[in-house]
Parts: C-alpha cells; structure tokens; sequence
RNA sequence: GCGGACGUGGCGAAAUUGGUAGACGCGCCAGCCUUAGGAGCUGGUGGGGCAACCCGUCCCGGUUCGAGUCCGGGCGUUCGCACCA
C-alpha cells in the first residue's frame, strides 16, 4: 500500500519511462509537417551507428540540440527535430571484415541497439521521419542525386591516384593509412592510378567562398572551410621550352613580381610534358625518379621535407630576362595545384631555395627589404616578407613596392603574351568512387555501343546485392566486380549487353542531402517534397562536431547549390545557422578503449536518471567547448534535481509570493532565457541552481507562484521531471505546450544596490545606496564610510562615477 | 612551418561595453539531525597574517582613474592544415 501522507521522493527510475511512454503515446514529439505556421527545424548530426553502441559525445551532442530545439518550442515555434542513421561506409565495413559479420546483417543490429539507446536519451526526436542511408529507400535517392550532378555536366570520370597496400592487395581509404604503412598489415602503401568519378565543386568555389559572409556560423567553422577552399590570386605565366619548336611551361605564381629571380623551373614529376621534354641523355634518371615517386604513398610524399629532384636535361627561357633557365622535375610540386609546374624563385621563396641549395643552382636578389640594398646579400634564407619589400635586380621595375609590381609586372607580360593574371583555388574536386562494397552503386552503365549511359530514373534504386564475400580485393575494382550476375545488363538505350559500374559512391554523398529527405522521409515517390521542403528548409539550426566543419560541411551546400541551379530548391544555402559543439573528455584525458576510461551512457542513466545525466552534460562546461567529465560532479547535478522535485511538491498557494524571491526570479527568467538561446547551457544551469537556493533559504515553503516558472524553465534540460512537476502543479497537458514564462523589467533592478568603492582604483569597500543616487551623493555616502574615508588622504584629485557600479577617488 | 583556440582556487568552471575576480558545482571544514551514515539540512572555504592589512587571473612591459578583459613581446598547452607555389 502506498502510504498517501508520506511525501513522494523523486524516483527517475519510475517517472522517466513513464513519460516516455505518455510521449509517445500522445504524440507529444510529432509536429504537423504539412501545416506549420511557425515552422523551425532543428538539426543535429546525425551518428554512424557503430558496433559499440551511443558515445556520450553522441549525446553530449544531442542533449545540446534537443534543449535548443526545446527551447524554440516552449517560445512558440512548431520544432522538426529528426534523427537518423549514417549507416553505410567505411567504418561499418570493416568492422564487419573484422568480425567476420556481413554489414548487411550488422548494420540493422546496431541501429537497433542505437535506436533503444537515443530513445532512452529523452530527445523531442519525430521518429516517424528517421532515415538509415543504407536502405534502398533512402539510396534511390542518393543515386538520383548523382543523376542530377551528371546531367548538369558536374560529373565526370578520370583517372586519379589511390592508396594501395600491396601487401593486402586492396585500396585504402585514407583514414586506412597511417605514417605511410597500412593500418592493418604496416607495409608501406603505394599509389595506384585507377578511373574514377569525380564531382566538379572546384568550379563553385568562389561561390562557396562569398556566400559564407551571410551565414550566421561558428566564426571557427566559416575560416576553417575558407582556408580549405584556399583562394589565391596570382598570374599563370607562360615559359617557353628550348629546341621543341613550340612546347611551353605553364606556371602558377602568386608573385609574378620575382620573375627576374626565376632560375631554373620545376615540374611534378608526373607532368605530361615530362617525357616530350626530357633529352635523351637524362630520360633514365628521370624514368627512375619518377618511378620512386609513383611508390610513395599520397600521404607521406606530402609530408617529407627533404628536396629531392632530377634535371630533364631541357631548358627554358625566362621571358623577363631572356636567360635560359633549367627545367627539373621534384615531387615538391604536386600536380593537383595550379598547373602542377612552377617557376622557382630561390631568393624569395623557401623551398625553392632549400632545393636550389641542394642542387647548387643560382639565387638571385629581386626584392631587398626596407634596410637592403641591391647587392645585400641574402644569407641562409629566402627573404619572402612582401610587406616592405620593393623589386630591385628587375629592369624597369626597380624601385616598385611588391604590391604595385605584382600588377604592372603581370600587365607587362600579358601584353608581351606570356600570361595573364588568375584566380586559383586550392578545393580539389571531389572524388565520389570508392573501390569497396559497402555503399550505394554508382548508377551508371557501360555499353559498347552507347557509351557511359546514365541508369533511368525510373530504374532507380540500383540495389546493392547481398555478397558473401564483400572483402576488397587485388583487381582494385570493388567486390561487386565479381558479380557477374549483378553487373551484366542490357544497355537501357540500346539493348546490347553492357556492364555496370561496379564501384560504389563515397559515404559524404549519402550525408550531403539527407537533411532534404527528413521532412518527405513519410513520401516513398519524390526525394523530397516540394511544399515540405518550402516549408521547413533551409535548416534554421544545425549543430554538430568541428570534425565536420570541411568535408561534410562543404559538401552538402555543394550539393544544395548544384539542386538549386538545376530547378529543385529556391534556396542555396542549406543551414541558415550552425554552431559546432566541444568535445568531451574524461578526468582531463581523451577517452580510449585502451585506456579503459569510455564512459558508458547506459550505466550512467541507470544510476542517476536521464534527466541528471543530461544535465550533467551540459553543466560540466561550456557548450560550444566541451570539458571534463567527472563521475563526482552528477551528483552536484542531480541533488538541485531533488531541489526542484521538492520545492514543487511542498509548494503553497496561500498567501502572495515572496516580493525579493520575484525579483530574483525575474532576472533568472531573463538570464536562462538569453543563456539557453545563445547555447550557454552551463551558465543557464547555474543561474536556475542560485535561484533554487534563493527559493529554499532558510528552510521556507516556496510559493507556487515562485516555483512554476522554474519547471518551464527547467524543463528543456530535465523534460522528464519537468513533465511530472507540470503535472503536480495541476497541469493535464505537456509543460511543452504551457509556453516559456515572461519576465518584467521592472523588477529586474532593486531600489537600492552596492557601490564599490575605489581609492586610487584598489577596493576599499561598499555602500548602499540608492540605484538614482548622484555623484555628490555617492560621494558623502562613502566619506561617511571611516575604513573608506581614511584611505582618502591629501587632495581629492578627481572622482569617477559609474552609476550603479562604482565610485573610484583619485587622491594624492 | 602556416592558421585557430586557450592559459583564472585543490578540481570543473563564472565574470554585458575595461568597472566589487572566483558566480554555480565538486571536494574539503564546522555545526544540526540521526542508533548510524558514503543520506539530508545550515554555514564556511583564493593565498599570507593574531590583526590592521598585504598579495593574487602563465611571465615581462605598456595604455588607463581602473586591465582576467585592450596593445607589444615572451613562455606553455591544444586542435586543424601541412611542400598549395
């Protein structure tokens, strides 16, 4: 029996499920999709479901997004906040190689077990909308989208190098790679060329660029995808190539003011040019430099500094000077920026002039700095500072600063048809094959008749088939290649018998739309609904990992972009507003398996609730930073939880709140209200923490008027004890849709308040006054003071008066 | 190397435009209650000093009536990118 006087402790045990279930069963979480006058839809990113289950960085990242979108809804917004599953790729694939699993049993195993975790988490998820990109439903429209990019002539094959373990005889994804060995087996990788579908984002870079000035994002963010768009301005100059009867070198610079420094050229050693260029005499070297080049990995060519190289035997003419200059070739100039050659100009640029030192090649002084002159000589180090730089060494062009002769000194060779000033990016474009099974089928088709010709729309989804035997191989094509029942198919425009493209595409295409496919995740017929989608998007909050800031970030407004150009949507720009959260670690530590300190979410929600664990979370520090987590901190957290529970359990209605604990109250309301906006869950925690303390003082009976803000205030962080208090108070529907209080300004300031007083700008105490207190006034309140007056000796020089906040004396 | 972020008690951290440094929480100390408590409640808690006071936001210097905050120069931690011409 239960005994009905006894006060009723707080048990999350017993009331968290209980909501969830009331949740859902009332479909508090769904919004109507079709008739939202204040639409806001809410984002986060959403996880690989991995093998080990929800990271609490998953929820730290969720919790963050659901109190947001909470939030918006308690001010009076129609909140979408969906969720989904990142289930095709990389990581799913081996871990399934590593298991001896198949991806496509595995993968539903752990979406499951991540669906009762997230459900457990207490998110205001719409879970009719959830979407898992490696089902054919969610795919087909993957496929289309590559089929849109084709057909806008954004899509295009080529042969491009990959990494290859020759030991496991399989490509590599780059995260396979570490220090230039395998990750699994440690033999060193090499490059193997293979043909590949690529997306042309290098042709929207400039947009990408300018349109990151409107968007309301982490400052972090927007800098990190500007430095990886990488725009540079410069010249392309032209260099003609002795005895060839025509051949040219085509360089890239950003100083076309050196030429006259320029001493020899460079070209990446698999520049096409090479072989028509090299003189009999070098082609062994230069054969078997380019060889050892091919046999690096991508990765560790890149980050070796040593300047290694080989003379072509050909020369050159420096159109400034006329001189012959030598062409080499080096794998310090990579053929993927620019035009994969560049002039060197020793004396002004540092790894021209390591390479010159090396292979003992001239350095010449162009640009002399504000205390050289001429025939300073430069010393073990390029002088590359073009602030105060100006051109010596340079013909007509002595005398010039850096900035006028990069103009006039390009203007001057374009006249003369040796070049022209350009814009280069450093975005590539975006490789979209992979040679692996685990991903969508890239929807084209080979005919020899007809050529590469685009699956039909209406044939759409190309389903990946079920392979025993998924595990990449040495053909270096993906495992489908040995399906020949799967890959042979008529052409669909002529008949004959053709071959499907066997590589699947990368999983960045999957997650670079799947915000569009919410809102119509309901509608099997369209990709996504055109009124659902004028409706809810672009997507008025987005929050999510750093980690992300480039490549995913990057890729779906490519991808937005490309679909409003070609008619699908009437907007370019897919997240109006993204902040990217901290990360977590453990006792000052990263979290590790090895080091045994991953925290598990589960554990943690069975002995605290979901509602501490949550808010533990977001106290333990800021947001947008991450911190420390701690296992003593919850308990801080979940006794003020208590706190709450029982001040609205032992509430009074008689009598009138108390007028100090209202005031209090107002400037909480404020304070939480600012704070949870502009994601200051940390510092919203504390304000509502003081306020509790305030309300219990002195062991009082809090006033039900003093507490039922505080639940709708509460409520985004602790939904679950929200939702029970709401009901305490009298309430039959959800605290969600009781609104977010209103505070008053008039009762945000006292009558009377603390002055600090400064002697000489050292605190020598306070006083109370009046907040309309005037100087003179303020000044014979803190003279009236003795340990204040007697700080006051000698002259009072002046007197600095900050209403409300300070007078500071200046004596002496 | 380039770029960004950061440096505050024993610990996690607060601090509108420069205006009472350390809110809030953990831990610790004391008291109350209790048979007991790893429960709850109340109070205290930057360092030094009996005190008056003095010293304190990584270090050095500057601007200012006043600097955790702004400027210059160091040191340290950390995260991206990494031969991008």
């Amino acid at each position: 029996m239960t005994d009905l006087t006894a006060p009723q402790p707080y048990d999350p045990a017993t009331l968290e499920p209980l909501w969830r279930q009331r949740w859902a069963d009332r479909g508090t979480n769904q919004v109507d999709l079709d008739g939202a006058a204040k639409p806001f839809y809410a984002l986060m990113m959403f996880p690989y479901p991995s093998a080990e289950g929800l990271h609490v960085g998953n929820l730290f990242a969720f919790t963050g997004s659901d109190i947001s979108a909470r939030y918006h809804r308690l001010i009076g917004h129609e909140v979408f906040q969906p969720l989904g599953y990142d289930a095709f790729g990389i990581h799913s694939e081996n871990y399934a190689l590593k298991m001896g699993a198949h991806p496509m049993e595995l993968t539903p195993k752990n979406v499951a077990n991540f669906q009762r975790q997230l459900e457990r988490a207490g998110l205001m998820i719409d879970w009719r909308s959830k979407v898992d990109t490696s089902r054919p439903e969610y795919y087909q429209w993957t496929q289309w989208v590559f089929l849109q990019l084709v057909k806008q002539g954004l899509a295009y094959k080529k042969a491009a190098a990959v990494n290859w373990c020759p030991s496991c005889k399989t490509v590599l994804a780059n995260e396979q790679v570490e220090g230039g060995q395998c990750e699994r087996c440690g033999s060193a990788v090499e490059q193997r060329v293979l043909e590949q579908w690529f997306f042309r984002i290098s042709q929207y870079a400039e947009r990408l660029l300018t349109n990151l000035d409107g968007l309301d994002w982490s400052a972090i963010t927007a800098n990190a995808q500007r430095n990886w768009i990488g725009r540079s301005e410069g010249a392309e100059l032209t260099f003609a190539v002795d005895g060839t009867g025509g051949e040219v070198v085509r360089v890239f610079t950003t100083r076309p003011d050196t030429i006259f420094g320029a001493t020899y050229l460079v070209l990446a050693p698999e520049h096409p040019l090479v072989a028509t260029i090299t003189t009999d005499a070098q082609r062994a070297a230069v054969a078997q430099y380019q060889d050892a080049t091919r046999k690096q990995d991508l990765i560790s060519r890149k980050s070796t500094r040593e300047k290694t190289g080989v003379f072509t035997g050909a020369m050159a003419v420096n159109p400034a000077t006329g001189a012959p200059i030598p062409i080499w070739i080096a794998d310090y100039v990579l053929m993927e920026y620019g035009t994969g050659a560049i002039m060197a100009v020793p004396g002004h640029d540092e790894r021209d002039f390591e390479f010159a030192q090396v292979f003992g090649l001239p350095i010449v002084r162009v640009v002399a700095g504000p205390t050289d002159d001429a025939d300073t000589p430069l010393g073990d180090v390029a002088y590359t500072d073009d602030a105060g730089g100006r051109l010596v060494n340079s013909g007509a062009f002595d005398g010039l600063s850096v900035t006028d002769a990069k103009a006039k000194v390009t203007a001057w060779l374009a006249s003369h048809g040796h070049g022209t000033a350009v814009v280069n990016f450093r975005l590539h474009d975006w490789c979209i094959s992979r040679q692996r099974y685990w991903g969508p089928p890239i929807p084209i088709i080979y005919c020899d008749a007809c050529g590469t010709v685009p699956v039909p729309e209406s044939q759409l989804p190309v389903e990946l088939p079920y392979l025993a035997d998924f595990k990449p191989d040495d053909s270096g094509v993906s495992p489908l290649a040995r399906n020949e029942a799967w890959y042979r198919v008529p052409c669909p425009t002529c008949g004959a018998p053709a071959r499907r493209e066997t590589d699947v595409s990368d999983t960045f295409l999957d997650s670079a739309w799947y915000f569009l496919r919410y809102p119509s995740a309901t509608h099997a017929e369209v990709p996504f609904d055109p009124a659902r989608t004028r409706t809810w998007l672009p997507v008025d909050s987005y929050i999510g990992g750093n980690e992300h800031a480039v490549l995913h970030l990057l890729y779906s407004r490519f991808i937005t972009m490309v679909l409003h150009d070609a008619g699908f949507l009437d907007f370019d720009e897919p997240f109006t507003r993204f902040r990217a959260h901290g990360m977590i670690i453990r006792d000052g530590a990263k979290m590790s398996k090895s080091k045994g300190n991953v925290i598990n979410p589960d554990q943690y929600m069975e002995q605290w609730g979901t509602d501490a664990f949550r808010m533990y979370l977001m106290f333990l520090g800021p947001y947008e930073e991450g911190g420390d987590f701690r296992d003593q901190g919850i308990s801080g957290v979940r006794r003020f939880l208590e706190r709450v529970w029982a001040s609205v359990r032992d509430c009074t209605t008689e009598g009138a709140a108390d007028a100090a604990v209202v005031r209090q109250l107002h400037r909480t309301i404020k304070k939480v209200g600012h704070d949870t906006a502009t994601l200051g869950y940390n510092t919203a925690i504390a304000a509502m923490m003081e306020y509790v303390n305030h309300l219990r003082r002195g062991e009082r009976t809090p006033h039900r008027d003093e507490v039922l803000p505080l639940v709708q205030m509460v409520a985004p962080y602790a939904p679950h004890l929200a939702e029970a208090c709401w009901e305490m108070l009298g309430h039959v529907d959800s605290v969600f849709d009781g609104g977010w209080p209103p505070f008053d300004p008039a009762l945000l300031v006292d009558d009377a308040v603390d002055l600090a007083v400064q002697v000489n700008g050292k605190l020598r105490g306070t006083v109370r006054v009046a907040v309309t207190v005037t100087q003179e006034e303020a000044l014979a309140a803190a003279m009236a003071e003795p340990g204040i007056a007697k700080f006051v000796t000698g002259e009072l020089r002046k007197v600095v008066f900050v209403p409300k906040r300070l007078l500071n004396l200046v004596v002496g």
